[in-house]
DNA sequence: ACTAAACTTTAGGCGCACCTAAATTTTAGT
DNA sequence: ACTAAAATTTAGGTGCGCCTAAAGTTTAGT
């Protein structure tokens, strides 16, 4: 098996993981764009490797050498994109993209030196934690955007990596993690959200998102004043 | 066809060229470490695609279209070396097995930001001169170390940047590009060189090399004194 | 000029990840 | 509970770069 077929494989359970428990093959085969057939046929690669668990018909999981694995290679993405960002200015909404072919051939040695560079950070710039070298990851406790209620105050935690075109009007919108905002109002049927960033009391800055750009940020629930 | 594959062997078929004009299939594939017969395979297809150009049983050449991606690589592959001995301290007896890697994947626009920061540089750790983005490269007048004689005063110019064990060498006896040195003498029979770095008078710091070592150094000749 | 050795190419196969089409299993609606 | 639709797997095939073994060409020595 090629290994970068292969991480890119469990890198995509590990993230569709987070919402099923057990990842279904049409989700794997959308998300890596092949063939469902094809990715059944790579399932069984990893399971006779033990990176997976599959059950027919069913799923497939992660096994602990599987999600280690996994864990590295996102360790590799999220310290090259920050690395990109800080020390050769590329812009956040191309990270990602140079992220998804350096990170296969990231030496041990290259990590560490990147991530000494860097001040052994703890997330990337668009706010996803950065797993330490050991495989351990902040598990946070956050919501989307598109859940909020009219009055809420959040802090914007993460925002999506891989829509280029999303991230640069999320940038256009200054909606960057750390930012805090306030939900202003929720408009009925198309649920179109009217949002305002905090430290400004100017209500004329308010802005209205829609919902696909609300699900594509992560907050974390701020205490009402 | 895989564009690594044909990035390696124009590669390969540009540094083979240097030495003979036409570069014979078991030269090239002993540089790539395939099987004859493989070589002819590929050899075949970059000749279906006008990048090189082929006679059977006589060798192989690259065409301008070959050529110029060929520079390419060598182009990326060299800033890359800088880079990473520059801006991540890597040792430059490990920066050229780095750059074998990130030399396939490295993007227009991260190639010209690593240039900028570099300061457009035109000779990478090794001394070996850095193309232009538009393919040009320094042509240079030198010898191998082991073909001067006795008295002779040079400059080093350029070591070989692939055998990590020589390079770590090199470095222990402080022989980097730039370096002027003295041949002091050549014993009879085994060849075996005598030199003497040149702002040092003091005899006593006077070493030998083999000719191995000696044809992995190129230089350029100073006049006498 | 001939022949043996060295080199190169051809022929036939392999594993990889992918594909399409057909068969199987699960699911959701009545 | 049954059946039609949806999802999944199996079967069979492709191109890629690589391999070994056999056949063909060039070369160097006598």
């Amino acid at each position: 098996m090629n290994s970068q077929a292969v991480e890119d494989y469990l890198k995509a359970i590990y993230k569709l993981q987070s919402s099923q428990s057990m990842v279904v093959t049409s989700a794997l085969a959308d998300h890596l764009k092949v063939n469902p057939a094809s990715a059944t046929g790579m399932i069984k690669k990893l399971a006779d490797s033990n990176l997976v668990s599959y059950e027919r018909y069913q799923g497939v999981k992660l096994t602990p050498p599987g999600e280690k694995i996994a864990l590295e290679v996102i360790r590799h993405h999220r310290l090259i994109e920050l690395y990109l960002a800080e020390a050769l200015n590329v812009p956040w909404d191309q990270v990602h993209d140079e992220a998804e072919k350096w990170e296969h051939i990231l030496s041990e040695d290259l990590e560490d030196r990147i991530d000494k560079i860097l001040g052994y950070p703890t997330t990337d710039p668009h706010g996803a934690p950065i797993p330490s070298r050991d495989g351990n990851i902040e598990q946070r406790n956050t919501n989307l955007l598109s859940e909020l209620t009219q009055g809420d105050n959040a802090i914007i935690v993460e925002v999506s990596d891989d829509d280029t075109d999303m991230l640069r009007y999320l940038g256009k919108l200054e909606l960057y993690p750390q930012t805090n905002i306030q939900i202003i109002s929720i408009s009925p049927f198309d649920q179109l959200i009217t949002i305002r960033i905090i430290p400004n009391k100017d209500s004329n800055n308010d802005f209205v998102i829609g919902q696909k750009v609300a699900s594509s940020i992560l907050v974390s629930k701020l205490e009402e004043d």
